[in-house]
DNA sequence: CATGTACCTGACTGTTTTGTCAGGTACATG
DNA sequence: CATGTACCTGACAAAACAGTCAGGTACATG
């Protein structure tokens, strides 16, 4: 289980913009120069980030990179599938070539519950953290609660 | 967030051993045909389970592999460690080399709290899933409930 | 004690992910 | 409307991961 590359990154990245006062764009070039990364690497991945809307450009001189809505109204979640993200347990189990006579067919495959409830966990909990609970020192988020879905695969 | 082939596969593996009566071991092959891998990559992944202690191997004919102890002691928190498993907060911090004066020198890290609620949680309910409530039907875990650690993070 | 079975292990290949490069396009300003 | 700034984008290089291959070692059996 491994978080990503992108994942880490694109965070990190957008986090600056979230710090960012009023609407003001903030260059590529001062994001890649507070996180230690590569100007073309942070254009990579603000580039995913923008098509999937949610921040935008704005071009020519002072322009930059900006947040679409405030920094309250942009969950982690969303930003977490923009980059990659969780994937579903069929994502899970399709995305491995074993034997899909037994997974597939038959309806008997062990895992697919234990994927389901991880995976439905991590983003039931990343769709509670707004980016403005990532500025603030300590993380909140108002209660642990997991969806009718994962409660079933998981309490007894 | 990914799941890796050697998680996927190597629970799937150890599940094998894990429906074997009594102390049978089970061939590679065997294993090999009834999860659709080749012999090769399962003697890979069985390797890195025997290394780790789970599972231990029998030469000659007749031989294979088979688990160290009942599958009802052997949770899959364990086998998920074995498999290269799940990183801690630390790991997947210095794992990136970003700019790591901002996060690690002033600890003004951002994300670090989020990590370590994940990855918290996920560790938690891998430890309480042994191997025999895989091959039953149903996955059941008497209660869901995170760390002091990961509820200090999660809940305000 | 020879033989066959089946595990053991390092080296290798192919694929995906990560990160770089180079040249292009759009906009604000004077 | 020329110029410089800064985003845009596809193609490429490097590293990590997935999966294969080949040859070796240990054990049970007759």
């Amino acid at each position: 289980m491994k978080i990503t590359a992108q994942e880490e990154y694109g965070l990190r990245c957008i986090i600056q913009l979230a710090k960012q006062k009023d609407g003001e764009p903030l260059m590529v070039r001062d994001i890649a120069d507070r996180e230690g990364l590569s100007i073309a690497y942070v254009e990579k991945i603000l580039w995913t980030l923008s098509r999937s809307g949610i921040i935008e450009s704005v071009r020519g001189p002072k322009g930059g990179y900006r947040l679409t809505r405030p920094c309250s109204e942009i969950f982690i979640g969303e930003v977490m599938r923009a980059l990659g993200g969780i994937p579903s347990s069929e994502e899970i189990c399709g995305q491995f070539t074993g034997n899909h006579e037994t997974c597939v067919h038959h309806g008997a495959c062990d895992l697919e519950p234990v994927w389901a409830s991880i995976t439905d966990f991590v983003n039931s909990v990343f769709d509670r953290i707004p980016l403005s609970q990532l500025l603030q020192g300590k993380l909140e988020v108002k209660m642990v609660q997991l969806t009718p879905k994962s409660q079933a695969n998981l309490v007894g």
